[in-house]
DNA sequence: GTAATAATGCAACTTGATTGCGGTATTGGC
DNA sequence: GCCAATACCGCAATCAAGTTGCATTATTAC
């Protein structure tokens, strides 16, 4: 039954439900990140994945207006790395104030809740008392990011002290 | 007895504390980045508020490698805004996971403790413990960023809903 | 005072990202 | 299925933040 919706792949049905047209390019772009979606790439990482993927490279500038869409619609998460370039990533279940941990190497985001942390409830809630203060006293717009920063395990163990 | 000292300046006191050269041009920016601790600053501000209070313009390239050397030796405190821009700020006091806030129209930073909030000291010690399970499991390097974003009461009155 | 060298200033360059615009492909209505 | 409206694509040119090279000037240590 549902092989006979007008939409069967989810990725389509996702660009549909944002308001996007289901370009080829979109299709590859968001389908490639939601398959890679622990990690954050940038502009150039991306471009370069796409391309050893398949032959048809796309255009540089139509892979930025293309991300720049997808952000807008909330199906990716944009951050700013310490380079000051900007790494997309498809939009993680819970951003709001979900501690997290980003690895400065490989850049592969892992949430501080589960294997990483026995406990991080009593953390969510003291942020989440913080935010509730700062409404109350007329702030807006709030967002919180708690990430701690470094190098993952992995990274850490090949060369100490060395970035990739 | 203390003016007799060859360094009466503070603000001499800290370049010579940290290896730099007393220039006129450290001088100026140190002095006016610490009048003005309590916000970050881009490297077009920064140049345009010097400008502003005095004729000897400095290079722009000058600047650049100045906030640098600053940055460096842990003087300034650097952080990348969401145009990718750099924003420079004398350090403060407490930056190790400080939870802390910052408007995104003034760019101002105030800690979360003390006013804003009455109690933040379950959450710097939830976020402390998060930080030494990552070290025993071979995490390295790790900094804590818990920053609230958004707009600060002052901000956010005048124009409801627009960045300046 | 003087030599060593840190810091300055100018020009040219790099890089991530943006804008303009003509052409192409997707979509919704018939 | 066909067609008009328009979202999207691709190329070229441009922009802004930041960097590099190099000759000159100012600080510092002796």
């Amino acid at each position: 039954m549902a092989s006979l919706l007008p939409t069967t792949d989810p990725i389509d049905a996702l660009l549909s439900a944002h308001g996007l047209r289901r370009t080829s390019a979109a299709r590859q772009v968001l389908g490639w990140l939601l398959a890679h979606a622990d990690t954050s790439y940038t502009h150039a990482q991306l471009q370069a994945a796409l391309q050893a993927e398949q032959a048809p490279a796309l255009d540089r500038v139509t892979l930025y207006r293309l991300i720049d869409r997808l952000t807008q619609v909330g199906l990716l998460l944009c951050r700013v790395d310490l380079q000051r370039v900007r790494r997309y990533q498809a939009m993680p279940a819970s951003v709001q104030a979900a501690p997290h941990f980003e690895c400065q190497s490989c850049h592969r985001d892992q949430p501080l809740a589960g294997a990483l942390c026995t406990d991080t409830a009593d953390l969510e809630e003291a942020a989440l008392n913080a935010l509730q203060a700062l409404r109350n006293l007329g702030y807006q717009g709030l967002s919180l990011d708690f990430s701690v920063r470094g190098l993952c395990a992995d990274c850490a163990k090949p060369a100490t002290g060395a970035l990739a």
